[in-house]
RNA sequence: GGACAGGUGGCUGAGCGGUUGAAAGCACCGGUCUCGAAAACCGGCAUACCGGCAACGGUAUCGAGAGUUCGAAUCUCUCCCUGUCCGCCA
């Protein structure tokens, strides 16, 4: 969510970058209508705040002549009077400030200065990893390997669940175990994460804060007899945990790492990449969130990139980095670099990781704030969280990428204290 | 799920429906005293928004929301949370 401040002082600034995003032309009916009545509600404001200072000196002299005991029965009527007028002004008032903030809700963020233009098209490889076996002939999809081994079972997840629900079993199982493992490892032991453990339910309160609510509702998994709602990443427990709250001096940044579970419909995407383990409705997943200050949020953007990049390369998976142009940079996100690994089986680039700046966008929303020293005013931290990494689609990466002649899996190094062996056959 | 008891400023804790933004204490900041410190004393000390160059003025906020009233921290209702006891349960 922007600052409201911005629909006063910076609109020139604001169109600016939408238009980056390809988004003005669209935008623009809702950014004239906020702009407008943002000036009405500075308006209304007044107006509704003298008739409330007028029934207040009222009501005092209600109380003196009373203590005197004298007649108040004019100004008792006079009050009434006022209050039902200030009734009216606040309805007034609600109706305009509930419609500038849908309109605030509706904008995505302001992406930095550095993020190129344009749409998907325009993403930029930065960096490759490793040597594809792109073009390596009989590679089996990790669907068919994990059945043949016995690792995954497709269809009994569907039968207990339904399409897209994964059972895994056996080696398969245990993997999903070890990566938990492997990876709340590095990220607590070398990379200084604290580690948490989250509800997988969370309330409105807490998806309004990260922006699944209520535009997304429609996405989620929800429990209609209490109200709550099956996450669709652990950004969404961990970055509300310091919700409404202000971190003294010395408490930052934090760097918080949690396994979770996550839950989708995908209800849009219906047909779309529906075999094997690229697209499911519940996947494991290890994520990171950081809060930092405005002043090193940049630099904590590549630092936790680096990290869900170690991932990779301990996994030995050859993956690019993608720095994704503003068009195709999500709603809340500043600046975001994909990782992709490369699946030779389905011949695939799989997006396995998301790393994003959010800058003040996601913290004004869910109002986490900090001090920067004693005394002084609070400030909105600059939150940022990336995948490291997704599991499904790292377990199908590893069935390809690894596969070998024979159609065994070789388990790499950093794996195999976790898995305890170091093939899957 | 049931029965009680609560939710007031950074903390503790007062608060008859009418100068209560809110007593008091602690903490914190400044000053006096002191070689310095402690103690003592004096003063200051919430946030957000609106208007104003500013000084400052105004409005709102006592868990959240709605209501009664000329006027609500104080009365009514709904909800949320915390504590204790009971029930149920991995």
């Amino acid at each position: 969510m922007h600052d409201i401040r911005l629909l006063r002082d910076q609109m020139a600034h604001l169109r600016e970058g939408m238009r980056r995003r390809g988004k003005l032309e669209e935008l623009t009916p809702l950014l004239d209508r906020a702009e407008a009545l943002e000036k009405e509600r500075r308006d209304s404001i007044r107006v509704a705040e003298e008739a409330q200072a007028e029934r207040n000196r009222i009501s005092q002299d209600v109380a003196k002549r009373r203590r005197a005991g004298e007649d108040a029965d004019a100004l008792m009527a006079e009050g009434r009077a006022i209050g039902e007028r200030i009734a009216a002004l606040e309805t007034r008032r609600q109706a305009v400030e509930s419609e500038v903030s849908d309109i605030l809700l509706q904008l995505p963020n302001l992406t930095l200065e550095e993020v190129t233009e344009g749409g998907e098209e325009a993403n930029r490889v930065v960096r490759t990893w490793g040597t594809t076996r792109e073009g390596d002939v009989g590679i089996a999809p990790h669907w068919e390997v994990g059945e043949r081994l016995g690792v995954l079972d497709l269809p009994r997840g569907a039968k207990i669940a339904g399409s897209g629900f994964i059972v895994y079993r056996g080696g398969g199982a245990r993997l999903v175990r070890a990566l938990m493992n492997f990876m709340l490892d590095l990220h607590v032991e070398e990379h200084g994460y604290e580690e948490l453990w989250v509800p997988l339910l969370v309330n409105r309160a807490t998806l309004t804060g990260t922006g699944q609510l209520p535009k997304f509702e429609e996405d989620m998994y929800a429990v209609p007899s209490d109200d709550l709602f099956l996450i669709p990443t652990a950004e969404v427990p961990v970055t509300n945990l310091y919700r409404d709250e202000i971190l003294e001096p010395g408490d930052m940044p934090r760097a918080f790492v949690a396994f979770s579970a996550c839950f989708r419909r995908e209800a849009g995407s219906a047909g779309k990449d529906t075999r094997g383990l690229l697209r499911v409705h519940e996947f494991d997943k290890v994520e990171l969130v950081r809060y930092a200050t405005p002043e090193t949020s940049r630099a904590e953007l590549e630092l936790l990139t680096s990290h869900a990049e170690t991932v990779l390369q301990r996994l030995e998976l050859p993956y690019r980095v993608l720095q994704l142009a503003a068009g195709d940079t999500g709603f809340s996100s500043a600046m975001t670099y994909d990782l992709e690994v490369f699946a030779p089986g389905v011949g695939k680039w799989l997006e396995v990781s998301s790393c994003s700046v959010f800058t003040d966008f996601q913290a004004r929303r869910a109002n986490i704030r900090y001090r920067a020293a004693t005394g002084e005013k609070p400030r909105f931290v600059h939150t940022l969280n990336g995948s490291a990494l997704a599991f499904s689609r790292i377990i199908a990466a590893l069935l390809e990428q690894h596969q070998q002649p024979d159609g065994s899996v070789r388990v790499p190094a950093a794996l195999q204290p976790y898995l305890g062996r170091d093939t899957l056959r």
